[in-house]
DNA sequence: ATGAAAGCGCTAACAG
DNA sequence: CTGTTAGCGCTTTCAT
């Protein structure tokens, strides 16, 4: 009664050239659209083709020939269910499709172990490329698999090693920005809360806060300066004990949007929320809802997304001019709670 | 100069046979840990596979194989990039990586042709099952690849033919929870906002809308249904339809998480945020850190990716039983803007 | 315009 | 314990 849910197996090029009597070749090249097949023939091989319900083995092809390709991409990033991971995904994935490939994704998040696990798991399915968020610390694994000759491209951070794309934004450039937006409204005391120092982005933010606050001419003070902030907890925690200080800040660059998140609950709970100025850098849903809207850098990711892709499938069509590192700019998005000037003493 | 972008060929088991001067069966019996191999020759065939670099092709394993598994799951939903579908995605991808299972994952903007060509495109490279969001509408592709055999979960909406399992959420229940809490209040105009009608959760939510102003003895006023509203703008244009009413709804039911954005903006917008009461279907996030903080039926994800993984991965290994219809409990979270009273007349 | 033979990398089914 | 042969479903190569 059940036989619906039994595994049919699929009808074979074999079975639909016996029955238009051809041979699998003649086959093949309707199925590939390949000349060299007369209409009568060609008509007796669809009519097979659709009474057996034929459909190509994309695997059993893929092995077979010369080129080898899975017309599969791989996508490991750190949390397909972060926002900002979700949107690149997509982006990748609309823009594979264009090309009738499809994308094989994973989350390593940021474990370097589950990184290199999941990157043989790609490999063993031959992949044809992979776009992968390089995890903090050492990028051995990535290095090793680039070095066997696998198209790759990075995105978000860049590769430590040689001969590999990557699509990254101004991480640093627009984190200036910010802080010099903060420094022109009047403050003097901009606290910089940012994400695991082990990744690039990280780093850079922190390094554009730097310059940020060098090129207003003001001092660094250590003690506005948190790091390593992992998920909103830890980011609410490193907020509230800045606001303890003595001498608070009356700014904050929240370097990352977890953070920002962290940062701002702590604002409000103290109701400080319109009198503390706040930018985060990287959007989120939302971010525009919240009492203040929520200044934010914005990356372009739907850009970043397309480039990449792109850039793969262009190495994956055997595209060997030398790497290249592209930057998709980012802008910054006045909502309010970056515009929130000093108090006035 | 630059051979290291160069895709090489990647050694094959015959490869690792010669160079260990065994057999290739020898070598896919140590590579596959199966017994009947003298640890002398075991361990040439390892050191073998080390020099070259050699790792298994699971293509051509699985062409071979008699399983015919290729380890690799379909995930075909409407948006990769909305927050419920990529944690939903996010889920299955945890629970299929236990089972040494990929996904390769599509979106396919609730469009029946899309959906078509993806689900031909997973058939293409064989995936050993699929947990696909139903388009509304006819769902003939689905049942066409159902009954050619193939493994299918429906996930978020039930499926419209047999011998298919579904998870799905209690869409109905929890709807007329939310209205019965708002008339709780003393709400007797309650306005429902929801996302297309073809979708069998917007009317699940609908009848939960209805059975909730029935058991709480409200008359329904058809002035303050509407119902195909696609995206914030569309929502936000029919929330202010309704604030323009002569006697004006003093709740709302916002039934999807778009509409309950577009709505919260035009509360905003006109200052009444703190005056109409929200329930919105779905939660996201900072839908808490919002002013007000706003009260949502929840769902829980991990929960419903999960259960569709296992159901999944049973039937793949060739649970014939018969079909089940999971329904994972949504709970009521109240954060403020659902326990806003009714104007005192 | 068509097909036969070989073989992609691997494993099933047998021998030894 | 180990190897040989055949063949998964398809495309290549080279005939005809």
């Amino acid at each position: 009664m059940n036989d619906h849910s039994a595994r049919r197996s699929e009808p074979t090029m074999r079975e639909v050239a016996a029955l238009a009597r051809v041979s699998t070749k003649t086959v093949s090249r309707v199925i590939n659209d390949l000349p060299g097949v007369g209409e009568e023939a060609a008509e007796r091989v669809r009519a097979a083709a659709r009474s057996l319900g034929y459909r190509p083995n994309l695997t059993a092809s893929s092995l077979r020939r010369s080129d080898r390709r899975s017309a599969t991409l791989g996508v490991l990033f750190e949390d397909l269910s972060n926002p900002f991971d979700s949107a690149l995904l997509r982006a990748i994935e609309d823009r594979a499709r264009q090309n009738g490939v499809l994308v094989l994704a994973g989350s390593d998040e940021d474990d370097p172990t589950l990184q290199r696990e999941l990157l043989t798991s790609l490999a063993a399915r031959r992949v044809d490329g992979i776009v992968v968020m390089a995890v903090g610390g050492h990028q051995d694994a990535l290095q090793q698999e680039r070095e066997r000759g696998t198209p790759m491209v990075l995105v978000d951070r860049p590769p430590t090693f040689g001969h590999t794309d990557s699509v990254t934004t101004t991480n640093r450039d627009s984190s200036r920005e910010a802080v010099l937006k903060l420094a022109g409204l009047g403050h003097e005391r901009i606290a910089f809360l940012g994400d695991r120092q082990t990744l690039w982005t990280s780093q850079e933010r922190y390094t554009g806060y730097l310059e940020g606050l060098a090129h207003a001419g003001l001092k660094l003070h250590q003690e506005l300066v948190r790091k390593d902030l992992q998920g909103v907890d830890v980011a609410e925690a490193a907020a509230a004990s800045l606001l303890d200080l003595d001498n608070p800040p009356t700014a904050l660059f929240t370097a990352q949007n977890l953070v920002t998140v962290g940062a701002m609950r702590v604002l409000r709970s103290r109701g400080l929320h319109h009198r503390v100025a706040v930018i985060g850098f990287d959007d989120f849903p939302l971010a525009d809802m919240v009492d203040p809207a929520i200044t934010v850098v914005r990356q372009d990711v739907p850009k970043i997304g397309r480039t990449a892709a792109e850039l793969l499938l262009a190495r994956v069509d055997g595209d060997d001019s030398p790497a290249v590192h592209k930057v998709i700019p980012a802008v910054l998005v006045p909502r309010g709670s970056g515009e929130i000037p000093p108090p006035t003493p």
